[in-house]
DNA sequence: CGCCGCTGCTCATACGTATGAGCACATCTG
DNA sequence: CAGATGTGCTCATACGTATGAGCAGCGGCG
């Protein structure tokens, strides 16, 4: 029997008078700290045979006290993740993010904890951040609690969010799908076809992922000198009877929705009229489908695993370069082609 | 401005300076630790409120050094998670981790590096036991690594690990769905059915839950005095045409199979016999079954998110009494009913 | 008055690790 | 042979927290 301290792991304490050398000793030969460790070879053997046999193994909270790194991510989900994991939503996310941690060593914490026992998760429970346990966090989530992230930022604690979220007097990173960039590439792609008369059906939501889409849709319009008299891009929101009334008489070819919803609203509507999708109107829209919607849309990918990877490379990176003041990045989403852009009836005339 | 470091979170000695007293009036205030503390209400209130002007925030990790205790449960799959997590297998036994997790006030974390690229996941990565970041951990997975199980032990780490796994040497504390118990409950509806000759049709792999399933049979067979001719139980293993005829010919008018895979085999031979599944011969599986088989079993259920919950349980009990040797826990499986038992024909006649 | 016991703190230390500074000795250089 | 350079370590300290020991002041009691 060594002697070892009853029921306690060993440090390098013990190591190094096993091996007959200093702590300090230890800690070179276990850094692997070749230019200024200046160990030789026999004592480098004597020092790791002394671990192997105590069984040492670093305590990860002492070395974490002292360099301030962990080699931990955490994830911090304002909703509780597996009830949901199953839904595409998080669960791409989540394999992305779980597969670059792997990839860099990095090990995840899921914060789980919760202040209040309503469900609503809070990063600071009892004034304590626990997120700082971890060297850097990846936050997301439907129901963002931006108190939470203004503090966050306040107290220069290094994170991402998945999505864009803005709260006035901070800069919070985010990761972001390129909403814009999509809708650019969509009014490209129709514009393609032979459309050149445009309207755009909006939801009657302001938030800032739909601002990023008008954004886009505005400038193509702008740039290719395309027409656009949407009545909802106008001001008004929502999709009315009217709307699609207007739409017809004004002779419109090429609508980009915000959503699925308005569009699968608006293709009923169309068809109640005689007018058919695509070969009277093509229709594309802004948002990622899914299966079981009633036209294959042409659309946009949410590309969910590569923005988890992502987002943990931004946190690395975050960690890395301290100094830096901290960016959003956007993500290019692929275009996914479907059955409801065809070319212009115009054009084709 | 208040004096603060640049660019570092503000520790006790920060509020202390501020509120005009010492660090460890602080850290009293802060634990709350009424008995001993002696801190009067003025005092308290200065202390809180420079707290809150800082925005202190406790370290985890000195806290843990100093504490042993991080309030953080290990999770640590051998392989990894999220690609996986729609299966049941994973996921439901993270939603019952998950869910007790949150609420005993515990943090999760997630274990996803990996030693080598091999995609293979070690808990030992380079001599450092990563777990140890945990208080306490929760294992589980299917190419479970047994060397490192029994390593986890021998060092002391409180965990639990899944699914019964045995490892010469040592006592690995298991939560294991109770397979003995439940094949003894379905022996004993089959009998409640008036059966009497019995088979048992087994799996040709060896593994600990198939010995449980075994026991359980052999035990409830014994028990109530029924007749067992199974040429499988008897050490022959698997399903062949010559142990089908054996069975009719026999005249046994229940049998209990180890896994839906070997009953569908044996349904489609009785079928082709022209013997009548439940009619002439019920048949119950000692498996969990799922969506999507040729019937509707009758069978066990393995109650994954319960053993989650439980072996979230589990280790916080271990944490709370380190002397007590770890036991293994066993979790009932639901006995779900299907639709192949029937009253036994010879009852009938 | 002398002492006890209580209150309201402070002091000092330990937890385990990493690292800059420095020391003793050896070897090389001029 | 003095001095420079290099080697192989050790010493001391800092990281942030929790806690047992202890100290000063005060009221009360005999």
């Amino acid at each position: 029997m060594t002697p070892k301290r009853r029921g306690q792991a060993p440090r390098q304490s013990d190591v190094a008078r096993l091996a007959g050398v200093s702590q300090s000793a230890v800690s070179r030969v276990i850094s692997g700290d070749v230019d200024s460790a200046r160990i030789p070879e026999e004592t480098r053997r004597r020092v790791l045979a002394a671990i192997k046999e105590l069984g040492y193994v670093p305590n990860a909270s002492a070395r974490n006290l002292r360099n301030k790194r962990n080699r931990l991510i955490g994830v911090h989900t304002f909703e509780a993740v597996f009830p949901h994991a199953r839904d595409d939503f998080y669960f791409e996310f989540l394999l992305g993010i779980e597969e670059r941690a792997e990839q860099t060593g990095f090990d995840l914490v899921m914060f789980t904890s919760t202040g209040a026992g309503d469900g609503r998760r809070r990063v600071y429970r009892d004034g304590t951040n626990r997120l700082n346990l971890a060297d850097g966090s990846v936050l997301l989530g439907v129901s963002t609690d931006r108190a939470e992230l203004a503090r966050l930022w306040a107290d220069g604690y290094p994170f991402v969010h998945i999505g864009r979220r803005e709260v006035p007097g901070a800069e919070i990173p985010c990761v972001i799908p390129d909403y814009r960039g999509a809708a650019i590439g969509i009014v490209d792609k129709l514009a393609g076809h032979g459309h050149r008369r445009f309207a755009y059906l909006r939801e009657p939501m302001e938030m800032e992922p739909y601002a990023d889409r008008r954004d886009g849709y505005r400038e193509a319009v702008e740039r290719l000198g395309l027409s656009d008299r949407s009545p909802g891009f106008r001001g008004e929101s929502g999709l009315t009877g009217d709307w699609i009334d207007e739409l017809v008489r004004g002779g419109e070819t090429a609508v980009v929705a915000e959503s699925v919803r308005l569009a699968e609203h608006l293709l009923g509507g169309l068809r109640e009229r005689g007018v058919r999708v695509p070969e009277d109107v093509s229709v594309a829209v802004l948002e990622a489908t899914w299966e079981g919607t009633s036209a294959r849309w042409d659309s946009l990918e949410i590309p969910r695993v590569a923005i988890g990877r992502i987002a943990v490379d931004r946190v690395i990176d975050m960690l890395d370069h301290p100094d830096q003041p901290p960016e959003s990045l956007l993500v290019p989403c692929p275009i996914v082609p479907g059955t409801t852009i065809a070319t212009a009836r115009d054009e084709r005339l």
